[in-house]
DNA sequence: CTTGATAACGTGCAATTACACGCTTTTTCA
DNA sequence: TGAAAAAGCGTGTAATTGCACGTTATCAAG
């Protein structure tokens, strides 16, 4: 039982051992995709969009937890570079739906390839179990910020 | 017993699980700290100089696993601001031993009665063991990107 | 002592993030 | 039906991050 007291010390700050985690781990990520030509941030949102269908921005962006915002200007270079497409709806002129095209599965696959090997060697070398866990206990963490 | 094969999806991404949820986090850290003035790299900067002594831009970027070229970004307005100081090492003259000053130990103060809001609302969502044992497993996941 | 290697740090540039604000479209309700 | 409210999205601006590269200072051989 450990006492609340104890971790009110910015050593113990839960946002800064995340960001610090996030960029230590996101640097190793990035070298090895850098042959990819996808951006770190294109990466996960080309996969969310190949999983799901078309959907509106503000959807797109709640599942990626990021700010709708950002990721419109996430959208932006994918689109000019066809790897998504963003119509408006025909049922409401103020959604666009946004999806990924052929072009952007192509570019995906190609990604996904190096993703992999990122992704074996962290695991190999954390641990499955652990990983599996800690992505269950993150997941927790974010649903309490909604 | 989890096999790593099953954790090659996109959605297992080690970097942006951290990511999104660092992002989740610091929003509502960034949110309740606001008034103090500070941005929201610069309080961790602070806190980690405010515990140590003067020390090399390199060695205190190891210790926030921050790019040593992004401290150096964040440390120009504290310095302006007259929260740090960064002389130059008498020994030697390539480098700069940081350390904060007394406006930067006051303004740390500040920040850190709404810092210590934020931390404990989080805490209390999610519970002391279990923030205790992430941010060991977060730690750990750190020292594997060495 | 000088010359080459190394260490420590800064800058140019580009990508990432998000708050404040505004625009257009849809919905609500009197 | 005709405002008023709300929903969905984009832009201005500023902060965050880090790679490639350059500069200055120290160290290691010869």
């Amino acid at each position: 039982m450990t006492d609340i007291e104890a971790l009110l010390s910015p050593r113990h700050c839960v946002s800064n051992n995340l960001q610090k985690t996030a960029r230590a781990v996101s640097r190793l990520y990035a070298e090895e995709m850098r042959p990819a030509g996808l951006t770190r941030a294109q990466f996960p949102i080309l996969s969310m969009l190949g999983t799901l269908g078309a959907l509106p921005v503000s959807a797109l962006a709640d599942r990626l937890y990021m700010e709708r915002t950002t990721l419109t200007r996430h959208l932006k270079p994918l689109e000019d570079a066809a790897l998504v497409e963003r119509p408006r709806s025909p049922d409401d002129a103020r959604i666009r739906l946004i999806s990924i095209t052929d072009a952007g599965r192509q570019k995906l696959e190609e990604a996904r390839a190096l993703w992999t090997q990122a992704q074996t060697r962290m695991i190999e070398r954390f641990g499955a179990d652990e990983w599996q866990a800690l992505e269950d206990t993150l997941r927790t963490l974010r649903r309490l910020t909604r």
